[in-house]
RNA sequence: GGCGCGGUACCCAAGUGGUAAGGGAGAGGUCUGCAAAACCUUUAUGCGCCGGUUCGAUCCCGGCCCGCGCCUCCA
């Protein structure tokens, strides 16, 4: 089942294969490390995970980059501030960023390109720019991009730039560029900045120079995909086409991937609007990390996505019912034997379910099948109809949904646990939920102990010291689910 | 101003020219010592409003209203 993707270059749906018929080359634009991401950074993120998981379910070879912009002016500004070189600034923000990604189970790129390890690569392209005519260098010593010499400019996020007039809105004098779009490809240093010695004059890359130098060195003139969130189509991405384009002569990406904003509460998430959420304040605030990656990916990527707790509560209910299906599944004790029903329903939900997601992602519509067939094989269980040949039909089809969505194989008390442990170092111990440390101070086997007392006090009918346990736990967020097949608890 | 997106039940959210997936929440019931879980029933004659095309439109076309995004650093 191959993918068909939207391909915004084109404005249409179009199938995703590799141009070399072997490995499908993505670039995806990563993260500038100067703070820690936020669940709209994650939202991207997550979307190109659902993208690269659903390629290798369907058998493809994937070779992925994704940079990291370790050097920018927020960058220098930040360090700056607090006294430290970049170098020694940006290191947590990378950890903190490749942590977060794990507390989300997003999958890592087969490789990571950091703009400082590649700033040779950057000023060979300049300087490629320059022997065309596409770059020059003003008299601060910066170089810029002629616009001009690039006249298919504007093809992907279909901008008409002929009627903006140089100086209408830019401010053309900051720096003697030759038209006012003409955008930085080098930065001159200013005393005191971090700055290379180079070739071509002492400064550093400007942001789109590195995505052309860096896919070009990781992945060839010319590749499958290039993602990245809606904003950077315009001028990020059309920067990086007239730069990379300049120069080969060749389309940069076949194929154009954009994922739309997120809101929060329905308004663009801003600092200023005070709902700005990194994912470390939805963990401190007890939200599990696999009830976020289900409702950042629930959406499809093509749609923007309001953000909300009450989204989040849902997803962790929703996640709920899957867990508490999968241990009935696989902990229960079911007769050999098939019910056709079920090896039908269990076939209907699988097809279903890769064509959602072939059908340009379409996360919203796969899940649809999945619970479908969790309601048809609760109800067969329930009677009693259903057979170990249904069980093993079943369990592979959660296990293709979980190779994409990857919640139900319960992981949430690791990111958990490390955000409270950040919390406590980064002195954020107000910030995390009174009840989120009550239940932290539970362990398992407290919890298995009491467990077994309460099923002893029900074996002889002492049911009132039973439900005192039972509630005793539910204070601290477990809940007893009791069953023919034993006592199953679980942590809110 | 330019470009683009959306308005589907209490909430979230798919979707199709032939009469509305799924999730969450609520209500009633079955089961249970009681719960929880699970299951069953139930919650849009209706898909922003008004026209048009059509045998028939939520889905196509036009207009309008509302919300949102991009156009500047931004995932």
């Amino acid at each position: 089942m191959n993918l068909h993707l939207f391909n915004t270059l084109s404005g249409q749906m179009e199938e995703l294969v590799p141009m070399d018929g072997q490995t499908l080359r993505m670039y995806a634009c990563g993260p500038t490390v100067y703070d820690y991401g936020h669940i709209g950074n994650f939202r991207t993120f997550l979307q190109v995970d659902v993208l690269r998981r659903f390629l290798k379910l369907t058998g493809m070879k994937l070779r992925h980059v994704m940079n990291i912009t370790d050097v920018d002016d927020k960058i220098i500004r930040n360090a700056a501030a607090a006294g430290i070189a970049i170098g020694e600034y940006t290191p947590r923000y990378v950890d903190a960023f490749f942590e977060d990604l794990d507390a989300l189970r997003v999958e890592r790129p087969e490789a990571i390109a950091r703009a400082t390890e590649n700033i040779d690569r950057m000023v060979e392209l300049i300087q490629k720019l320059a022997a065309v005519g596409a770059a020059y260098q003003t008299d601060d010593g910066s170089w810029y991009f002629r616009l001009s010499a690039f006249p298919a400019y504007g093809k992907l996020s279909k901008k008409d730039l002929s009627g903006m007039e140089d100086g209408a809105r830019v401010d053309v004098d900051e720096y003697e560029k030759d038209s006012a779009r003409d955008f930085a490809l080098w930065k001159a240093a200013r005393p005191g900045e971090t700055a290379w010695d180079t070739m071509i004059g002492r400064g550093r890359p400007g942001w789109h120079i590195e995505c052309s130098a860096m896919s070009m060195a990781y992945l060839g003139d010319s590749f499958d995909l290039h993602a990245g969130g809606e904003d950077l189509m315009f001028p990020h991405h059309e920067n990086e086409i007239a730069q990379s384009e300049t120069v080969t002569h060749k389309p940069l990406a076949r194929h154009w991937m954009h994922v739309r904003f997120l809101l929060v509460d329905g308004r663009k998430m801003a600092k200023s609007e005070g709902n700005f959420y990194t994912l470390r304040d939805l963990l401190l605030k007890g939200y599990k990390a696999s009830a976020i990656r289900l409702a950042l990916i629930s959406v499809p990527y093509r749609h923007q996505l309001n953000f909300t707790f009450d989204g989040l509560i849902e997803a962790t209910n929703a996640i709920d019912r899957l867990r508490t299906f999968y241990a009935r599944l696989t902990q229960g004790t079911f007769a050999a034997g098939e019910n056709p029903a079920m090896q039908s329903a269990a076939k209907k939900a699988q097809t279903e379910f890769m064509a959602a997601l072939a059908n340009d992602l379409n996360t919203a519509e796969a899940r649809a099948p999945i619970f479908d067939l969790v309601r048809a094989a609760n109800a067969a269980m329930d009677q009693g109809k259903l057979f170990t040949g249904d069980r093993d039909e079943i369990l592979p089809v959660l296990k293709d949904f979980d190779a994409v969505f990857d919640v139900i194989e319960d992981r949430d008390a690791e990111p958990t646990r490390h955000a409270i442990a950040w919390a406590q170092q980064a002195g954020r111990t107000a910030d995390v939920a009174p009840e989120l440390l009550a239940r932290q101070s539970l362990t398992d086997d407290a919890i298995e102990k009491l467990v077994t007392e309460r099923t002893v006090a029900k074996k002889q009918r002492n049911f009132a010291r039973a439900d005192q346990i039972r509630n005793e736990l539910a204070e601290k967020g477990v809940i007893l689910e009791d069953s023919k097949d034993g006592v199953r608890w679980k942590r809110k």
